[in-house]
DNA sequence: CAATTATTCAATAAAATAATTGAATAAAAT
DNA sequence: ATTTTATTCAATTATTTTATTGAATAATTG
């Protein structure tokens, strides 16, 4: 009977457990918040930008990331008024990688939507980090990081230049016409890059696109610069 | 116009492929599934053994198994009326204990509830497999998997023998008392090896609990023997 | 061929989650 | 001291998810 009890007690207690283990399951259990983990795992951003990245209300993104800090996947530290949100760790940017390699590798739905998304993307034109780095010996390579500022000066490969999308077509001229271009942006779902490398090339540029982004590239441990928080660009 | 348009276009696909990934997050986001999983990972299984070790009724541990399926996080083999469920590939394993270690990290509710799960663990009579290594020389060490016979057959540390956790008390005699002996089971939430443990001490062994379970000695490569499913035991 | 067994399905009621809207708060700027 | 700005909160409605119960299905066994 005792034993039975501690039985049940026990049984009561791995429930409640797993039901914490749970409720970090369901905080990725979005799109929408996946969306904001995505661009979280670029850089720290305001609920304010991180809404208008993520094309989201600000009240809804406000909402999603209250969700996100009570099972901890992000942080908040507060100047002001403002509230700067970021990834608590590695880990969380991890996790939504596994989750992710899991859709590709089984979901066919999934295999088709990124198709549609991908429909001007030319295989030929897309390069690994492997593939890349017997390249990066010649300095005649010129890497472009085609994101928003804040998230370059969050952390960018190495050696690379900074000019957002929506600025590439007036600061051509900053780029070389004898040098082979390569552009990232923030990871395979993302088309920034796509974008780029369709306007280098119909400037006459040999422009290529990294595969897979900055977070991917970091997690491993590739070479990545950045710029101390206090020094930052405010938008 | 026509560029605003396609923009528009892009993020609705863009919304349907985050909407399945996060279907795959929602998959793991419930208590009961990860429980399931969590057996599923040391062994297949099928529906009513499954209820009977989750302790979730056979209609409910079905509808879930049905969720599962529907995100390919298992598969069934049928025969006969039987149905035999498995996960998919390794990297479900993977991505709870991924999801585990951010709960763990993070998490002090978690914390708390482990420790009363714990409660009777000793941590001296605990080993992690860095530690069981150098002494898996000695041949006076044995290895006992006190999990299902099931589970043992699907996959145990080579070397290891199987007397499950309810036959313990019956089957002593088959314990040398002069060799040390390493119990495990599941993983660290569960608790059979430490019964185990405190069983085999009371009776005057010298017994230690590894810390972690089957599936991951696996995921590190450690040596594993299974037999065939063919030759697995009924129940 | 009836009875048994393992699994799935359907219907239900309760609970949790989602997005929108508009208001509340509180620091900073005028 | 107002006004502006960034964020959060509260209320609402719609939707989804959950566990239970009891029935349906379909392969085996007697």
């Amino acid at each position: 009977m005792a034993y039975e009890q501690e039985e049940e007690e026990e049984h009561e207690i791995r429930s409640q457990l797993y039901e914490q283990f749970a409720l970090i399951a369901k905080a990725f259990g979005s799109a929408r918040r996946l969306t904001l983990i995505e661009i979280l795992a670029q850089a720290e951003y305001t609920v304010e930008r991180l809404a208008e990245e993520a094309e989201i209300s600000v009240a809804n993104t406000s909402q999603h990331l209250k969700t996100l800090r009570e099972v901890r996947l992000v942080k908040v530290r507060r100047d002001g008024v403002v509230a700067y949100y970021r990834l608590t760790d590695e880990g969380i940017f991890q996790t939504w990688q596994m989750i992710r390699e899991l859709g590709e590798r089984h979901n066919a739905e999934i295999d088709r939507l990124a198709n549609r998304l991908w429909l001007d993307r030319d295989p030929q034109l897309s390069i690994s980090f492997e593939d890349l780095m017997p390249l990066l010996e010649e300095d005649s390579l010129i890497i472009l990081d085609v994101r928003p500022e804040r998230e370059f000066w969050s952390g960018h490969i190495t050696g690379a230049i900074c000019i957002p999308l929506p600025e590439l077509p007036g600061r051509l001229p900053e780029i070389s016409k004898n040098r082979k271009v390569i552009v990232y942006c923030r990871g395979p779902y993302s088309t920034l890059s796509d974008k780029a490398v369709r306007l280098l090339d119909a400037n006459g540029y040999h422009a290529k696109r990294l595969e897979l982004g900055l977070p991917e590239w970091r997690l491993q441990g590739l070479p990545v610069s950045s710029q101390p928080r206090e020094m930052l660009p405010a938008s």
